[in-house]
DNA sequence: ATTATTCATCGTAATATTGCGATATAGTTA
DNA sequence: TAACTATATCGCAATATTACGATGAATAAT
């Protein structure tokens, strides 16, 4: 039916889960990449970055803030997005439980 | 027009959104939880353990495959499943170049 | 050989995502 | 105030994802 049992997960299942949704799109990825390459905060030049018209560019930004990903501040016209690392912990947690010794790849 | 414009990104990129793609589910999230678990390479007890039918249990494994995030072997009338590390270090890489001192937040 | 078990695949229906043009909103400037 | 600029949002169309029952394929057990 298209939609996702939300409710018989974990809220850290979830958390997790809703983070790398997020992060699962070129688009999105690449303005993550392009925001960590500045070094000053820069706003709407990523849409002359990615070959995505402006409507398109700001929805993916929309998700990205929607995820906790990124932070808008409002300068003048323009909007300052910067990357924000707070739920990163929680990405690399995960990878490394995955990694536990216990889990010694038994098929070859 | 729903399509991504899969040819106009860098290989990294599209093969880092890919994987965290991959991981963008909560059921497939709890798969990769319920293997780490595991001592030995456990199979169809996902079906048991989660809330989902086998034939939806079946397509999920068939994507984390297909993202190469785990491997399979047959064994008798069981597939056993395992996690597969390869592109960890891909993924913490990514995660690790957002991290850039570079970078520091000037989003308040 | 027949039956049971395990997993994969097909077909279908419901929902979500993606992208863009058009338009709205809000601050800036003349 | 009136234009200009930057970003957000709406509405639509195309495509993708998700889920499940039904069915298929392959091995194991009786």
């Amino acid at each position: 039916m298209g939609i996702t049992k939300t409710d018989t997960y974990t809220d850290q299942t979830l958390a997790v889960a809703s983070i790398f949704k997020a992060l699962g799109h070129p688009a999105r990825i690449a303005i993550l990449e392009f925001l960590a390459k500045q070094t000053s905060c820069i706003c709407g030049e990523i849409v002359a970055e990615l070959p995505l018209s402006q409507a398109s560019i700001s929805r993916h930004l929309v998700e990205l803030k929607a995820a906790d990903l990124i932070k808008g501040t409002i300068s003048g016209t323009s909007v300052c997005y910067c990357i924000n690392e707070t739920h990163f912990p929680l990405v690399n947690t995960f990878i490394q439980q995955l990694q536990t010794p216990t889990n010694q790849s038994c098929c070859s």
